[in-house]
DNA sequence: CGACCATACCTCGGAGTCGAGATATAGCAA
DNA sequence: TTGCTATATCTCGACTCCGAGGTATGGTCG
């Protein structure tokens, strides 16, 4: 996902490293800051993969600031994971809205940005229930502790609001189809 | 959190292995089933540090099952845990929702339980965007694209639901004090 | 009887991640 | 001048994790 939130950003524009570990922080900051030491290989790995290029720009600033800019095999690459629902990986949060925050990049494409809404639909539509006693599911109502049954009232509470908005934006993209 | 979770469940009742698997996949399932790869290592990892101890019952079942129970070691160490919110990661959905799933073993405890949950309102009290254009923050009005508008919509509902189940929850446990 | 599945556990290689630290410059303040 | 902070990148070891595979046994179905 750190790829997918790398390539999707330089989507927007070239950005050094500096900035782009600003913007993942703040995509990502109110979950889990990613650190140098993911984001530097990372990128590195991206490079020797060929979907980014650095250009060295010194003078700048203080120390010599590499910008990274895609090159098509990667604004390729991002299109194409956003395009494959099945092989994204829908069912976490953090995943999900990473995948949420680019997939304004398929403008043009509103029938593969309603399927990968679908498919979160789908997930969200299975039956979830995080408990178990014995064999049985333990309900947000049977839950004898308030901790465990504030984690189904939220997660419930979380579900619908996510349904109503995939719902209806959804019916806006078919719309436009 | 594997480590947290396996420690949790445990306290309620002695189990083996693959119960255990059975409990964590329904705990973190709707998010990411750990693999086998990552439970027997970890099961082992705790068994060195001296926070379980297995004991081998053959002839029950097909293989030879390892119940596993908690030492005295194992159920202070996850106690302690609970006990030091500063040490818990509250800033990822998934790892709260593991300390909230084994919150209520800190019965009795009531001031503890509230210190956690305050650390994780406070947190929610942060204000958080997900995106910057150049330096300042893009609101949910003003994301152009229905998906970057679509994230703040629900991180807003969600964050509005859980905030009230804390606020509640933290005046329930502040009487029983 | 053989095929198959569920139970039950383990190992290995490869990959990703983290934390801590190293390096360097520029600018500002004491 | 010394020191601090922000910019900017990199490396290393340790650890965790995953996927794929392996090894058993017991039960069910045809």
């Amino acid at each position: 996902m750190l790829k997918l939130a790398i390539l999707g950003f330089l989507h927007d524009r070239p950005l050094h490293g500096y900035e782009l570990r600003r913007h993942l922080a703040a995509l990502t900051g109110h979950v889990r800051p990613i650190s140098d030491g993911t984001l530097y290989p990372a990128i590195k790995r991206l490079e020797s993969d060929g979907l980014l290029v650095r250009s060295t720009e010194p003078g700048a600033a203080a120390a010599p600031r590499h910008t990274l800019r895609l090159t098509d095999a990667g604004r390729a690459t991002l299109l194409d994971r956003l395009r494959t629902p099945d092989d994204l990986d829908v069912s976490d949060e953090n995943r999900w809205f990473t995948v949420l925050a680019f997939l304004r990049h398929l403008d043009g494409e509103p029938a593969a940005q309603a399927a990968v809404l679908r498919r979160r639909l789908a997930f969200l539509d299975e039956p979830a229930s995080f408990f178990y006693e014995g064999d049985r599911p333990v309900g947000a109502e049977e839950a004898t502790d308030p901790f465990r049954r504030g984690m189904l009232l939220i997660a419930r509470a979380t579900t619908a609001a996510e349904r109503d908005w995939l719902r209806t934006t959804l019916a806006e993209l078919d719309r436009s189809v």
